[in-house]
DNA sequence: TTTTATTTGGAACAATCATTCCAATATAGA
DNA sequence: TCTATATTGGAATGATTGTTCCAAATAAAA
């Protein structure tokens, strides 16, 4: 009767998550799945269906995980301008510090598979739709509250900030050099003044 | 004796490059370079080697070609803002443009295959530094000149712009609204006043 | 314990991968 | 012409791809 997956689900996520964040899609075979999973294989097509499925899972928790700290971050932090720098300067030490450079799971899957099957890039519209909206939301409390100048353009500047997100998680995989990603930002965000 | 090649090289590189531009290294299989190139199979490796090879040698292709434009924009326009104008709308308008959505070549490569083999990670490096230097050095002209304010950080700047521009190249993947990209424009040269 | 559901290891599959080889053809210079 | 080099089509290589299947083992529910 009813019965309860003997391995742990969200590990597996993790995990597949890793492997396909760090080497791509299609870089990632079943095998390197099968042997860092610890899960078998015919329980990896049982539970997923195949290789694309459980990419979209994989991403489908990486997204999440990364809108729901953004959430946190724009939330807790006492003002406007330091909830981006919080924003940024994380984005600098995740790829300071983490060996294997994977840079941003998005922003390699868009280039990866962009343009690719019609799932994939309605997730990935939608995606772009749900920061932007953050950020723009974002900057125009800090206009409401005073912390922005009246005269600023909250859209503007929050797709502007965005992109240069973005941006900073592609140069960073190349140059890790903090001080000129400190200088990156430190210009981004003088548009706030 | 000496003998001339009976394929022109430059025309094998240029569909090469397209194909491993559009789908990346990985998803380009040399069944694919041999059906699209006009070049036999064997041709394709007496001539390069292999695979690997021939991704270099289409990758520098483009790199050449796209460093020798900016230069030439840089080089052309009457003023370093129309400079940078000229730029981000030309890479506005590829994205629109480009039914394949490839986006950019160097930028697909970043994240692709960095952290891969020493050469690539090397070359990407050193364009990295070479189109930094470039941006850097336009906006020190501009400094001179008096077009930007004196009190500007054209490292700052520079590194900032490029950054934005791959930005761009990743965002106008996933959304071509030529109005929005061109507000991140707008909003990003705003630095140079 | 018995029953039912889940996981396992491993074999097997057909397809595709990059690469090599070769005999035949074509093209150039001598 | 003759000779040397290039290019061709196609077969063959061995490895790897994603996927399916199955009998044995394991674990939970009855």
């Amino acid at each position: 009767m009813p019965r309860v997956k003997q391995f742990c689900e969200e590990d597996v996520l993790k995990k597949a998550m890793e492997l396909f964040w760090e080497k791509g899609f299609h870089a990632t075979s079943m095998q390197d799945l099968v042997s860092h999973l610890g899960i078998n294989r015919a329980s990896l097509y049982d539970t997923y269906g195949g290789k694309e499925e459980l990419f979209d899972a994989a991403f489908k928790h990486y997204r999440e995980s990364a809108v729901g700290w953004l959430e946190d971050v724009f939330q807790s932090e006492s003002s406007i301008k330091a909830g981006f720098k919080r924003l940024f300067s994380t984005a600098i030490q995740e790829a300071v510090t983490d060996q294997c450079r994977k840079g941003c799971f998005v922003v390699n899957t868009t280039t990866e598979l962009v343009p690719g099957n019609q799932k994939i890039d309605r997730t990935l519209v939608e995606h772009k739709a749900h920061m932007e909206d953050l950020f723009i939301t974002y900057i125009q409390r800090g206009i409401e509250n005073g912390e922005i100048p009246a005269h600023k353009d909250a859209q503007e500047i929050g797709l502007m900030l965005f992109t240069l997100y973005n941006g900073i998680r592609v140069v960073s995989k190349v140059d890790t050099d903090t001080k000129k990603l400190q200088k990156v930002v430190d210009s981004g965000l003088s548009v706030l003044n």
